[in-house]
DNA sequence: ATGGCATGTAACACATGA
C-alpha cells in the first residue's frame, strides 16, 4: 500500500501532472497541500474518473488540503486543529481510510522570524503537537503526512549555515517541535529508510536549486508504531520536480505491507 | 542585503511562499 504526500502548489494549474502521476504510481492514499483553490473549484470530476474518492478543505488563493483514496471512501474525522489558531486558514484535514487514521497537514512557513507569521507558526505547531499526542493515545494506526515546513536536522539541507536564522530551521523552536513529536513516539518514515543520505522533496524555484541539488527536506510522513512495523520502503518521486511547470515540491511516499 | 521564480486573483500588481 502506497501513501504519498505532495505540496502541489496549485491543484488546478497542475491537474494533468497530478492525474498522470496518480496513474503511474497507483498511489492508494495521497495527502495534498497548497491546493490554492476555493472549495467549489476542487477538481472532483477528474479525480473521480481517475478512481479516487476524497475529502478536501479549500480556500481561495492560499493553503487548502485534501486526502485522496483509491478504492475506498475516506471518512472525514476533522477539519482544522482543535483550538486552531486561525480556522480561516485551511491547513489540516483528517480522515479514516482503510483502517488508517490519516492527518494531512500544511504547517505555516513562519518567515520572517521574528514577526506575526513566526508567532503563528509556533502556535500552530503547539496545537498540532497537542493533537498528535491525543491521536497516539487512541492506539490505532495513524499517519501524519504533509508539508511540515521544518528542516529536521543539519543534514536535511544542502547548506545548513545559510538557513540558521530561517523559520524553517531555527533550532530552539521548529527543530525542537519536530524532535518533540519523535519523542512522543512518532517515526519519521523517510529518515528511517534513508539513513545515510537525505532524499529531498523540495528545491527552490530560484537559482537553479534543483540543478545544483540544493534541496530541503520539509515534507514528512510520521507513523504511529502500528504502521512502523509495516514500513517497507520510502522515497521521493523527484522526476515530478523536473517536469515543466512543476511544483517546487516533489511527492514523498512510503510503501506499507498489507496487514 | 537583495532578488532571483511561481502561484491565484483579477486593483494586469499584489500578497504569499520557502
Amino acid at each position: 500500500m502506497r501513501i504519498a504526500t505532495y505540496n502541489i502548489n496549485g491543484t488546478n494549474g497542475r491537474l494533468e501532472t497530478l492525474l498522470a502521476w496518480l496513474d503511474d504510481t497507483q498511489s492508494d492514499i495521497v495527502c495534498l497541500q497548497d491546493l490554492k483553490a476555493p472549495q467549489a473549484k476542487f477538481p472532483e470530476r477528474q479525480l473521480k474518473e481517475a478512481g479516487y474518492a476524497y475529502v478536501w478543505h479549500g480556500q481561495s488563493r492560499w493553503n487548502g488540503v485534501a486526502i485522496l483514496s483509491r478504492g475506498s471512501e475516506p471518512v472525514l474525522t476533522r477539519r482544522g486543529l482543535p483550538r486552531d489558531p486561525d480556522p480561516s486558514q485551511c491547513r489540516y484535514i483528517e480522515a479514516a481510510v482503510n483502517g488508517v487514521l490519516v492527518g494531512c497537514l500544511y504547517v505555516p512557513n513562519g518567515n520572517p522570524a521574528p514577526g506575526p507569521k513566526w508567532d503563528y507558526k509556533l502556535e500552530w505547531l503547539k496545537q498540532f503537537t497537542v493533537h498528535a499526542k491525543q491521536l497516539l493515545a487512541l492506539d490505532v494506526p495513524v499517519i501524519l503526512a504533509g508539508d511540515y515546513n521544518i528542516i529536521p536536522a543539519e543534514h536535511d539541507v544542502y547548506n545548513p549555515d545559510r538557513w540558521q536564522d530561517d523559520a524553517l530551521f531555527l533550532p530552539q523552536h521548529v527543530r525542537k517541535a519536530y524532535a518533540s513529536l519523535l519523542k512522543q513516539g512518532w517515526c519519521g518514515a523517510t529518515a528511517t529508510i534513508h539513513t545515510d543520505k537525505p532524499v529531498y522533496p523540495f528545491w527552490d524555484y530560484l537559482r537553479q536549486a534543483r540543478e545544483r541539488s540544493a534541496g530541503l527536506r520539509l515534507d514528512h510522513l510520521l507513523l504511529s508504531h502500528h504502521l512502523t512495523a509495516r514500513l517497507k520502503d520510502a522515497g521521493v518521486d523527484r522526476d515530478m520536480r523536473g517536469r515543466s511547470k512543476a511544483s517546487d515540491h516533489a511527492p514523498a511516499w512510503i510503501d506499507l505491507a498489507r496487514e
